[in-house]
DNA sequence: ATACTTGTTGCATACGTATGCAACGTCCGC
DNA sequence: GCGGACGTTGCATACGTATGCAACAAGTAT
């Protein structure tokens, strides 16, 4: 009774003042962990509160702190399994934090996107861009808010944009020790993009790595990181006259793309008369339908360690940018024939070690 | 020259305004489509505003219009394709209305979650939730905010939510039909969890045309959504002493665990030894590795119907809540024999036609 | 008893934008 | 030249929460 009924709208701190008797900024306070208030004041507001159903208004909570716990997400191949998983990842632990993604569906290559730009007039907290490459200028915006950028597989010369990437030189060179140790012959490389530094550094190490071992040269097609893409690398490569006898391709849902054309379109049995390895190591690659050896690159990690890079660019502002790497290892299943040495059983999956 | 300089912080519209010599309500009308004032009186502000850099504070314009411009979006399957190719759709197409989503990847099951309530606090212009069902809790705190609330390829039989659908009656009848003209003997049904109604649908409408042509009984078992729950649930039917020859699941996900523990388990030819049927037609469903028999229900119709939903319901805030079908059709692929008649060609998809 | 500390509370104002209202200028018709 | 209509502008205030500051009470040390 005697509190003013402001119709269809939600009840504010000032309503529960009323209510409680007390003031607005009492209110404010028993919501704020760690304010000056006493236990009695705080346990009436917070009763009153519950009973009239009073949420606080996080939109006026952020115009006043500056902060509103929102993270701007920009994201490009939602189809591609691996950067679905990417964004299920960073939900779950940004969800543990009480902050929120506020996502946008980019399209993919250079990040120009407007709606990309208007992420910034929501004051995000912090800005992470997967599968999408920013902007010099959006970039610029961003440092001069103070707004902290991630980049999740991806990497930038950008200065002030920090990165969380695979161990992609690592996989490169590994893939192709696996590739040599399995007697093959004929390499080929299926790689994102021309100018994706991720997918040069994949293919330096790995193109390296067999020509120091006199077993050059790696033939390469890039597929755009799209399943279409990648599907004509592989009509590509495969009709070629000297086919190659192993490809690496710069992530699992490329290769995926390459099996579907090696089987269907050119009957050709995987493991034996081709190999193909992946990067990723996707839910997917463990299927039967695939069975795919991929080198691992754990979505958990990645946003695990994006997220550790935003924290601590929020409490020191003024800090550089990071780069990080995940740690991955090769995971082997059926698409390559397998070496006869260096197979090693690690909970329950076979992880090759040269 | 002249201007104030706030350190760190963007500029405002008291910035611009000083700078560009009028009010800080000019420089609000400015921005403001159909607002009061002067077209050079406009040109000039948007000049100055693009010189410094500046941007609106969307935080602040809703807490003052009381819209955000922010859509909540509940999730949980997000490691299924066909629910990453919903959140694209949504996604896309709610920018080209200059709205962003506000994402939460949810437990399955209700949606009681935390996580989800704090949406509310952000002022969402309006709530959508896939595989998820919403607590009645939930629904009642967005009744009372005037906020509209879509369920997508899920229903409730709480009042005021709306959905969208595929057709899952009719899914349910042409699949059985589609089945019995191909011969099969022996049903069986995988479906997602008892409770959803959804799934109910489906089941009910297969059996009942199962049984009306004396083909039953049908052996149901569920696979929760997951993959490995369908795995399972796969792995028991297949391991009966009278096998059946002919499954229908409940997506395509779910599809495809089945058609993994058929092929790898049990070594089953499929579209010979045993038929698989799913719901979705999502795109892995149209590749080699799968080759899946489906019944279409497509993301793009459904995050357009959904958003239309929505935009009606924020225009007449008082209207009802609405049930829309999407309409879907069965894809002919290679999981499941083929009947000697009915199959269509129609823009290079071979489609079932009773 | 006094001075001082500590904890609690309310007042006033800030955050950045939108908008009702009144004031002003301009242009028109008479 | 006058009255009115209309378009443009600024003033003042609202949106809901956070917080510096001062006021105050209660307790402690001297």
């Amino acid at each position: 009774m005697g509190a003013r009924d402001r119709g269809k709208q939600p009840p504010t701190e000032a309503d529960i003042a009323e209510l409680a008797g007390v003031s607005q900024s009492a209110v404010s306070r028993a919501f704020t962990p760690g304010a000056s208030i006493a236990d009695a004041t705080r346990r009436k507001i917070l009763e009153t509160a519950r009973r009239v159903g009073y949420h606080p208004n996080l939109i006026a909570r952020s115009l006043s702190t500056r902060r509103s716990n929102i993270i701007g997400l920009a994201i490009s191949s939602l189809e591609n399994p691996f950067y679905a998983q990417v964004v299920k990842e960073l939900s779950e632990r940004l969800s543990a934090s009480g902050r929120h993604i506020l996502l946008v569906a980019a399209a993919p290559g250079e990040a120009a996107d407007p709606a990309i730009e208007t992420f910034l007039s929501y004051q995000i907290d912090a800005l992470i861009l997967t599968a999408t490459s920013p902007s010099k200028d959006l970039v610029q915006q961003c440092r001069k808010s103070g707004v902290p950028v991630v980049l999740i597989n991806r990497d930038s010369t950008i200065p002030g944009v920090s990165s969380v990437r695979g161990e992609n030189r690592r996989a490169g060179e590994i893939v192709a020790a696996f590739l040599i140790a399995g007697g093959h012959k004929r390499f080929a490389f299926i790689g994102g993009t021309e100018t994706s530094s991720v997918s040069r550094d994949r293919e330096a190490a790995f193109t390296d790595y067999i020509a120091k071992h006199d077993k050059g040269p790696v033939i390469t097609r890039y597929g755009n990181y799209t399943f279409e893409g990648a599907a004509a690398a592989a009509r590509s490569l495969l009709g070629l006259a000297r086919r190659p006898d192993a490809i690496f391709c710069a992530s699992d849902y490329m290769a995926f793309a390459a099996l579907d054309v090696a089987k269907r379109e050119f009957g050709l049995v995987l493991g034996k008369d081709l190999s193909i390895v992946g990067i990723d190591d996707v839910a997917e690659a463990g299927h039967a339908a695939y069975d795919l050896t991929t080198f691992s690159q754990p979505p958990a990690a990645l946003a695990r360690e994006a997220i550790a890079i935003i924290d601590a660019q929020i409490a020191r502002p003024r800090s550089a940018a990071e780069r990080r790497e995940v740690h991955g290892e090769l995971v082997v299943r059926g698409t390559a024939r397998v070496p006869s040495q260096g197979i090693a059983d690690i909970h329950g999956r076979k992880i090759w070690v040269p």
